[in-house]
DNA sequence: TACTTTTGTATCGCAAACGATATAAATACA
DNA sequence: TGTATTTATATCGTTTGCGATACAAAAGTA
């Protein structure tokens, strides 16, 4: 049995499952919205900045344009937001909130609080540092695996 | 602007990132062997603990049945695995390596090496803590979100 | 024993995620 | 100016992931 093959040895699998549980734990506060938490993160782009490219939110996302071209579209189908040609370069698509898609974030806004105390996590300094640390670590290795992967 | 919605705030996102690049990375050596991420992990499942049933590898891997069963089929399909109804309840289904699917581990346990060559980490006592460290910090996530959520 | 509930697996449909590929527009350059 | 290259987005096909649902076998119970 070779110990680097073990489940329990792995690094990856955690990362895997947290993934895929943060995203059930956002299910439900995001099927009231009508929305899936990809599309839930394009939301929060644009709310922070509006009329953005296609490759703008697939840079922020590190996703592939070939995933988020259907997603937008999907989002376009439920009026959230808008696809339009620049005018200066026609390459390029431009996506822009609908008032409904810019409404949605009164009601999300208290998805994060809601998590919070889903998960009895009480907002104190020591538990703010260990997050802010983890942050830190996992954007460290965001970068590391950006570059030499 | 709410705070709680900036992408940048957020701790789920660098967990969802980190999983498909940490996929990404694996992605060449896998190519190389014909296998995907996901059947990757049932493999490390199945080369420790051979003759399994479908649940077992869906609650090691947390993911549902309706996953699981496909992932199987495919894998049985390219000769991995076999999958054989249970003598003693016929409700269950015994996953075992066929010779190809046990002979793959002697090429699969040069992964993880080499993804750290990659990444240049070298193996040294303070990564190996922080390794530790960082894996224990997202087991306890992983309890927090399958009992919570 | 007869009926109900639970368990284990599978099927279906939809949304991601991505590699391979295509295409038009813009840019570089000979 | 004409041609090659790059850029921005889209299309196609496959695998994954999951909710809803189905169904037979096993277990529980009246």
């Amino acid at each position: 049995m070779y110990e680097q093959l073990k489940l329990d040895n792995q690094l990856c699998f955690p990362f895997y499952a947290v993934s895929r549980l943060i995203t059930r734990a956002y299910q439900a506060d995001l099927d009231a919205l009508g929305i899936t938490y990809p599309q839930y993160l394009v939301l929060m782009i644009l709310w922070e900045n509006n009329n953005v490219t296609v490759n703008d939110v697939a840079d922020k996302l590190i996703l592939n344009t070939n995933t988020v071209t259907p997603l937008l579209k999907r989002m376009e189908v439920l009026g959230l937001l808008t696809r339009k040609q620049s005018k200066t370069d026609q390459r390029k698509v431009i996506i822009s909130l609908t008032t409904k898609g810019n409404e949605l974030q009164h009601e999300a806004a208290q998805i994060p609080i809601r998590l919070m105390q889903k998960l009895n996590i009480e907002p104190n300094e020591n538990q703010l540092a260990d997050f802010l640390k983890l942050k830190n670590q996992l954007n460290s290795l965001i970068d590391l695996l950006k570059n030499n992967a």
